[in-house]
DNA sequence: GACCTGCTGCGGATTG
C-alpha cells in the first residue's frame, strides 16, 4: 500500500479487495503526484485508468479543487460509459461528481451538468470540441481544469482526430491560462518520444514515460485451410475454437459468411460483432462474452480495442491482420490477466497469407511495431480556427498561429502557409477580415446548417462541424429513378466506369451514367456476365510496411526451418513448395532487391516485396503513361507483392529507369493528381475550407489543391521511396529477372484488385487526340481504346461544353462520314486541303432555309439564305442569330422541302455557324446531284 | 460490399 495515499482511498482499496496497487499503478504514482506530464504505456487490462485517476483523486482530496478539475478523453462512446462508471465507483465515495458526455447521453443527463458541475468529465475529442466552441455557459468551468487524461493515445495519434485533439488542448491551455498536467495512456508503441511530444505539446511541465518493461510472450500457430472454401474454413474453426474464443476477420462479409457456415455445422453460441450490427445486439454479445456464455464471437476490428470483455481463452485470426500493431492488439485480447500468456492462431486462406503471418510473427517477436505517422492536415487547423472564432468571436492571424505552433503536430507549419490558409478561408467566405481582426464570415452558417432535413451537397449538418471523421460517402445506384443499392464512393472513383457490369442485390447491372455531383450511378439490368467487375473482392486494406519487410527477410533467407514448429503441416509444405518453385527454375526469390518480371496476356507483372506506397506510386505512374500514350482501356495493380500494368506495349519499368529525378518527380505528381485517391481527398477536405458543391478552379483554389495533394501523398504514396527503388535498379543493386511463365508471387500480384484510370482522363484524352485534326468516332474509338458507344456519348456531351473541350461535328462530303473537331480548330480544318471540298457548295445561288434553336432559352430563329451570302458576308449571318449557343440546327433545300428530311446539327456556337451552313448545303447538293 | 471511430447549447414554454 502506498504510504502517500490518503487513508480514505486506502479504505476503498480494501473494499475493492485490491491488496496492492498493480505494478503500473505503483510506477506512475509519484510521477503523476509530482505534477509531471506522464505517458503510461502498458497493454489493455493492466489498470491504466486507475493508474491515472487514483493519484489525481488523492491530490483532489488534499487540495481543494473546483469543477471541472479533470477531463478524461477517450475515443469510444462505449469506453466513456464503462470508464465513467469505473471512476464514479471511487469518486462518488470521496464526494466528487463524475459526468459523461457523448452524443448518446440522454439530454436529461447532459442538462444536469450546468446545475451540478462535475469534478471529473469523461468525453470524446468531439465532445471537448463542442464544449470549447459552442457550450457558452458550461465552458467557464473549463477555466478550473488541472488535469487532462487522454486514453488510447495510440489509437488517436495517426489520425485527424488526434491532431484535432492536440489543437484543442492548446486552445484549452490558452483559454484557462493554466498549464494543466497531461497524462496519456497508451498500448505499446514504437516511439515513446513521438507519442509524448504529440500529447504534451506546448506544456512546460517536466515529462515522464512510465512503461511496463519486459515484452509479453505469446504463443502463435499458423494454419492453412486445406482447400480454401468457406465450408472448409468453418470446419477448421470448429477444431480451433476453445470457448470463449474471439475470431477476428478483415471484413464484415467474412464475419457473416463464417457465421453462416458455423451454424450449418450446428455450432451453438457463436455470435457476430461488427460496425453494421446494432448497438443493442453488440451490447448483448459483449455481455455474453463477459458472462462466459458464448463459445466464440466472430468480429472485425470493432473488438480490437474497447471495453473489458472477460477472459478470452484464445484469439483466432481468420487471415492475417494488416499490421503488427493490429496483430498485437488482437492477440492481446486473450490472456488478459497479468500472468496469462496470449494464445493465438492465424488461419490462412491463400498461399501468401502464410507468408504474411510469418512476417507478422517475426516482426512482433523482434519487438518491431509500426512507427506512428502524426497527422498534420491543414483542414484540421482550419476547422479549429473556425471553432476558435465561434468561441471568441474574433482573433488575429498571429494569435491563432501561436496556438497552432504549440501543438507538436503542427510545429512545422510556416506562418506563410498559415496565411495562405487564412486567405483561402476568406475567399470562400468562412471568415472575414476587418483590419487585423478575423471574424466568422457570411458563409459559415450557410455551409454548416441547423436544419437536419435540408440535405444537399451545398451544406453540411452543423453537428458534423465538430467531427473530423470522414463520413464514408456512398454512391446510390438508381434504376428508373429508384434506388437499388449503395456503393462506397472511393470504390466508384477507383474502379467503376460507364458500361461496367456490376453485381449488387443479387443481380447484374450495367452502369450507364456516373453523376459525380449527385453521387449516383444510373444502371440498367444486364444479363451477360461478360466484363463483370468484382466489388470488394480481394483483400485491399493496405498492408503495413513491416509485413513487407518481414516477408523480404524470410524470402532472402530462403528457408523456414526455424518457424517449422509454429506452422501446421499444410502451411509448412505450401511455403516449401513455393520456395522450391523458384529454385527449380533458377529464379531468385522476389524480395526488396529482386524483381521478377513476367507477362500474362497483355499485362506486365512485376513481383517484388515492397512498401505498398511505393508499389502504388509506380503503378499510378505506369497507368498515367499508358493512358496518355496507348489506351484508356487499361488498369494497374499495386500491393506489397509488386505492381502490374495492362496494355502497355513496352516495358515501362525500363523507361522509368532511364528518367532523371526531376522528370520522375514531375511524373509522380501528375499521376497522383489524376488518381481517384486524390479526388477522394479533395472531397474530404473541401467542406473545411468552405468549398462545397462548387467546381474547383485550379487557379483560385490552389491552396486546397496543394493541401489535398500533400495529404494524398502522405497517406498513399511515397516519392522518396519510389526514387530510391528506381535508383537501386539503375545502380544494379536490384536484380531484375524475366520469366516466361507464371510464378506464385506473380499470382499474388494478380490477385489484388485493379486500379482504373479516372474519368477526367477521357475528356483530356479526347482533346489530345482531336487536337489539330478531324476524325470519325470509330477512328477515335480505335485510337483511344474506348468502346464506340461510350465514345459517341462522350462526344455528344462535349458538344455542350463551354471551354476548350467543346467539340463540333460536320459531314465529310467526300466520304459521307461524320467527323469531329475541336471548336478551336474548326476554322483551320475548314481551310485545310483535306476538307475544303466539304465546305464548297457546287451551286452558290440556290436558296436554303435554316432553323436554329437556342441551347439555353426557349427561342428559335429562321434564316433564308444562299451559300453566296454566307461566303461573302459571314458576319451578317452571325449577326442575325440572337443567341450564342445553338442547341439544334436544321437545314433544308427551299426547292425540295416536300421531299427531303432536314439535315440536323447539335451544340454549335454562333461563331462556326457559317461553316456549318456551307457544310450542310454542300452535302445536300452532293446528295441531290449524285 | 475493404476496416473503425463521432455528431448543437441554452433557456423558455408546456404539461402532468
Amino acid at each position: 500500500m502506498h504510504q502517500d495515499l490518503d487513508s480514505r482511498i486506502q479504505i476503498l482499496l480494501r473494499q475493492k479487495n485490491w491488496p496492492t496497487l498493480t505494478k503500473i499503478q505503483e510506477m506512475s504514482f509519484s510521477s503523476i503526484s509530482t505534477g509531471k506530464n506522464t505517458l503510461i504505456i502498458a497493454p489493455t487490462g493492466y489498470g491504466k485508468t486507475e493508474a491515472a485517476i487514483l493519484p489525481l483523486l488523492n491530490q483532489m482530496i488534499k487540495n481543494e479543487v473546483k469543477p471541472v478539475a479533470v477531463i478524461y478523453i477517450t475515443p469510444l462512446k462505449a469506453l466513456i460509459n464503462d470508464i465513467s462508471l469505473r471512476i464514479d465507483w471511487w469518486a462518488s465515495k470521496l464526494g466528487f461528481l463524475v459526468n459523461r458526455k457523448h452524443g448518446e447521453v440522454p439530454q436529461k443527463e447532459k442538462n444536469l451538468r450546468l446545475k451540478h458541475a462535475p469534478h471529473i468529465l469523461v468525453t470524446t475529442p468531439e465532445g471537448l470540441e463542442i464544449d470549447m466552441d459552442w457550450a457558452t455557459k458550461f465552458r467557464d468551468f473549463y477555466k478550473n481544469v488541472k488535469w487532462v487524461i487522454v486514453d488510447e493515445v495510440h489509437e488517436l495519434i495517426n489520425s485527424k482526430r488526434g491532431s484535432q485533439l492536440a489543437l484543442l488542448l492548446e486552445r484549452l491551455k490558452r483559454f484557462s491560462g493554466y498549464d494543466f498536467q497531461r497524462i496519456g495512456l497508451s498500448a505499446t508503441v514504437s516511439s515513446e518520444k513521438v507519442v509524448s511530444d504529440f500529447l504534451f505539446g506546448s506544456s512546460n511541465r517536466e515529462r515522464a514515460i512510465i512503461k511496463l518493461e519486459g515484452k509479453r510472450d505469446f504463443e502463435i500457430k499458423i494454419r492453412k485451410i486445406s482447400n480454401g472454401s468457406w465450408e472448409d474454413a468453418a470446419s477448421s474453426l470448429v477444431s480451433s475454437i476453445e470457448p470463449p474464443s474471439l475470431v477476428f476477420t478483415n471484413s464484415r462479409f467474412s464475419t457473416e459468411r463464417l457465421h453462416e457456415e458455423l451454424e450449418k455445422l450446428g455450432q451453438k453460441n457463436v455470435f457476430v460483432h461488427h460496425s453494421s450490427i446494432s448497438r443493442d445486439i453488440k451490447d448483448m454479445v459483449e455481455e455474453k462474452l463477459r458472462r462466459n456464455e458464448s463459445s466464440a464471437v466472430i468480429c472485425t476490428k470493432t473488438l480490437e480495442l474497447g471495453i473489458h470483455i472477460g477472459e478470452i481463452k484464445k484469439v483466432i485470426m481468420f487471415r492475417p491482420p494488416p499490421s503488427v500493431s493490429s496483430f498485437l492488439q488482437r492477440l492481446g485480447r486473450s490472456g488478459h490477466s497479468v500472468a496469462g500468456t496470449p494464445k493465438g492462431e492465424i488461419i490462412s486462406m491463400l498461399d501468401y497469407d502464410i507468408l504474411e503471418s510469418l512476417a507478422l510473427y517475426e516482426m512482433a517477436k523482434h519487438g518491431k511495431i509500426e512507427r506512428p505517422l502524426v497527422d498534420d492536415s491543414l483542414d484540421v487547423v482550419a476547422r479549429e480556427l473556425l471553432g476558435h472564432l465561434l468561441q471568441n468571436q474574433e482573433t488575429t492571424a498571429e494569435e491563432f498561429y501561436s496556438i497552432v505552433k504549440g501543438a507538436n503536430a503542427f510545429s512545422k507549419v510556416r506562418f506563410s502557409t498559415f496565411l495562405q490558409m487564412v486567405k483561402c478561408l476568406e475567399n470562400n467566405g468562412l471568415i472575414k477580415k476587418e483590419g487585423e481582426k478575423i471574424r466568422l464570415g457570411p458563409n459559415f452558417f450557410r455551409v454548416w446548417r441547423f436544419n437536419r432535413e435540408f440535405k444537399s451537397i451545398w451544406c453540411k449538418d452543423f453537428s458534423e462541424f465538430f467531427s473530423l471523421i470522414n463520413n464514408n460517402d456512398t454512391f446510390s445506384l438508381r434504376f428508373e429513378g429508384k434506388v437499388i443499392g449503395e456503393i462506397d464512393a472511393v470504390y466508384v472513383y477507383k474502379h467503376i466506369r460507364v458500361n461496367d457490369i456490376i453485381r449488387i442485390s443479387g443481380r447484374l447491372w450495367k452502369v450507364t451514367r456516373i453523376n459525380i455531383n449527385k453521387m449516383s450511378l444510373d444502371v440498367i439490368p444486364e444479363n451477360s456476365r461478360k466484363g463483370e467487375i468484382p466489388i470488394w473482392r480481394g483483400e485491399n486494406i493496405s498492408k503495413s510496411y513491416l509485413v513487407a519487410k518481414g516477408e523480404s527477410m524470410i524470402l532472402k533467407r530462403g528457408e523456414i526451418e526455424k518457424e517449422k514448429e509454429i506452422l501446421d503441416h499444410d502451411a509448412y509444405s505450401t511455403i516449401k513448395e513455393m520456395l522450391q518453385f523458384y529454385r527449380d527454375r533458377d529464379l531468385p526469390f522476389p524480395s526488396d532487391s529482386t524483381v521478377v518480371v513476367e507477362k500474362r496476356d497483355d499485362e506486365w507483372v512485376y513481383s517484388t516485396i515492397i512498401d505498398e506506397k511505393i508499389a502504388n506510386t509506380i503503378s499510378h505512374m505506369m497507368l498515367y503513361l499508358t493512358t496518355k500514350r496507348y489506351t484508356l482501356s487499361t488498369y494497374s495493380r499495386a500491393s506489397i507483392y509488386g505492381f502490374s500494368i495492362k496494355g502497355a506495349p513496352i516495358n515501362l519499368l525500363e523507361e522509368l529507369k532511364g528518367m532523371d529525378d526531376e522528370k520522375l518527380v514531375s511524373l509522380i505528381k501528375k499521376s497522383i493528381l489524376r488518381s481517384s485517391l486524390f479526388i477522394a481527398t479533395m472531397k474530404e477536405i473541401q467542406p473545411s475550407f468552405g468549398k462545397l458543391g462548387r467546381k474547383i478552379d485550379p487557379n483560385n483554389d490552389k491552396f486546397i489543391v496543394a493541401e489535398a495533394l500533400r495529404q494524398t501523398v502522405r497517406k498513399y504514396f511515397s516519392i522518396k521511396g519510389t526514387l530510391n527503388f528506381i535508383h537501386k535498379i539503375r545502380d544494379e543493386k536490384t536484380t531484375i529477372v524475366f520469366y516466361n511463365g507464371e510464378t506464385p508471387l506473380g499470382d499474388a500480384v494478380l490477385s489484388h484488385v485493379s486500379i482504373r484510370p479516372w474519368l477526367v482522363d477521357i475528356v483530356e484524352s479526347i482533346y489530345e487526340a482531336l487536337k489539330g485534326g478531324a476524325y470519325t468516332a470509330s477512328e477515335l474509338s480505335e485510337v483511344l481504346g474506348i468502346p464506340l458507344k461510350s465514345l459517341e456519348n462522350k462526344l455528344k456531351q462535349l458538344r455542350k461544353m463551354k471551354d476548350k473541350y467543346k467539340v463540333s461535328s460536320f459531314i465529310d462530303v467526300d466520304n459521307k462520314e461524320v467527323r469531329w473537331v475541336l471548336i478551336e480548330d474548326f476554322q483551320s480544318v475548314v481551310n485545310s486541303d483535306d476538307y475544303f471540298t466539304s465546305f464548297t457548295p457546287s451551286n452558290v445561288d440556290e436558296t436554303f432555309i435554316a432553323t436554329l434553336k437556342s441551347a439555353e432559352r426557349d427561342s428559335q430563329v429562321e434564316l433564308i439564305f444562299k451559300p453566296r451570302d454566307v461566303i461573302e458576308n459571314p458576319d451578317e449571318i452571325r449577326r442575325r442569330i440572337p443567341f450564342e449557343d445553338i442547341g439544334e440546327l436544321k437545314v433544308m433545300d427551299m426547292n425540295d422541302m416536300a421531299y427531303s428530311t432536314p439535315l440536323k446539327f447539335y451544340g454549335i456556337s454562333r461563331n462556326v455557324i457559317p461553316y456549318i451552313l456551307l457544310n450542310a448545303t454542300t452535302y445536300i447538293q452532293s446528295v441531290k446531284f449524285s
